[in-house]
DNA sequence: ATACAAACTTGTAATGATTACAACTTAATT
DNA sequence: AATTAAGTTGTAATCATTACAAGTTTGTAT
């Protein structure tokens, strides 16, 4: 169990820095986010979140989802086109798609091992790594 | 200049492999991707070749990167979600997209000096890797 | 407590990229 | 030259996301 407490006044904090305020849908979302840690899309987070809050719109998740981006709380993830995912770890890590199963894998990484040439003189804020393939349980089913 | 020939030659050859003819439309784009190394989107390829081919339809663009993707002949950049881009570069690369103007710089990498954790099992296909942040020609401007 | 203003939620409509489809055209093969 | 598979094109359909406007909630100042 993750210290509740803590995280929420980080949350709050950020939020109140970006003049958002922490309403019940949008707690809901953070909190489907935080429990279901699948890199869900907008679609994933209304069904999940349907039977609780029947009427809960996907215009509200998008608009909770971009308020929560901007303010640092959740990153996006676009690894293929067509199917923006969201993540509630922001700390730096990568993400595995296995092509089988399509579930999407975090991993763990060491950006600063990264031996790279053509960026001198860059200014780097995010660095985002996808890989893909096949995962151990596709494998198995071969 | 590089050497057209062989070029050539291994495009008709990948082609062949997949029952893919190689049209006029689809020399065009490639020949767009090749002097045009933008990254460009549909709408981008769409605008350079118009002149050209007024006739030329979105559909044929569409149609002709999926099939080049398939035969391995152009790569998808995911940067951003509602942007597809393609790229003729095919060898293992980075991308950095500057947040102020927009522009997508190639970079170089040595994906083997990455440490990673997590992926043990994993049979891994692609790595694609996506900075962000401001290139030296938008920080001169500020 | 009350009132006010700013922020939020919601449903519907608009947008924009991509795909589906069907008729017609082109190209490779016998 | 005939046949057949593949390609092109314009239009319509689809699907994710955003715009918008009306009503609701929340925080703050009085």
């Amino acid at each position: 169990m993750s210290d509740m407490r803590a995280k929420m006044e980080d949350i709050t904090n950020k939020l109140k820095s970006n003049n958002i305020r922490l309403s019940h849908q949008r707690l809901k979302v953070l909190e489907y986010l935080d429990h279901n840690r699948i890199h869900p899309t907008v679609e994933q987070i209304y069904e999940g979140l349907h039977d609780e809050i029947p009427t809960l719109s996907k215009t509200t998740i998008y608009n909770t989802l971009n308020a929560l981006t901007e303010s640092g709380l959740v990153k996006v993830l676009t690894i293929e086109d067509n199917e923006t995912r969201y993540d509630i770890r922001t700390d730096a890590h990568g993400h595995f798609k296995c092509t089988a199963c399509g579930e999407i894998y975090d991993f763990e990484v060491n950006m600063d091992s990264l031996e790279i040439q053509g960026l001198n003189g860059f200014r780097v804020y995010s660095r985002d790594m996808y890989f893909s393939g096949i995962c151990p349980k596709c494998m198995e089913q071969e």
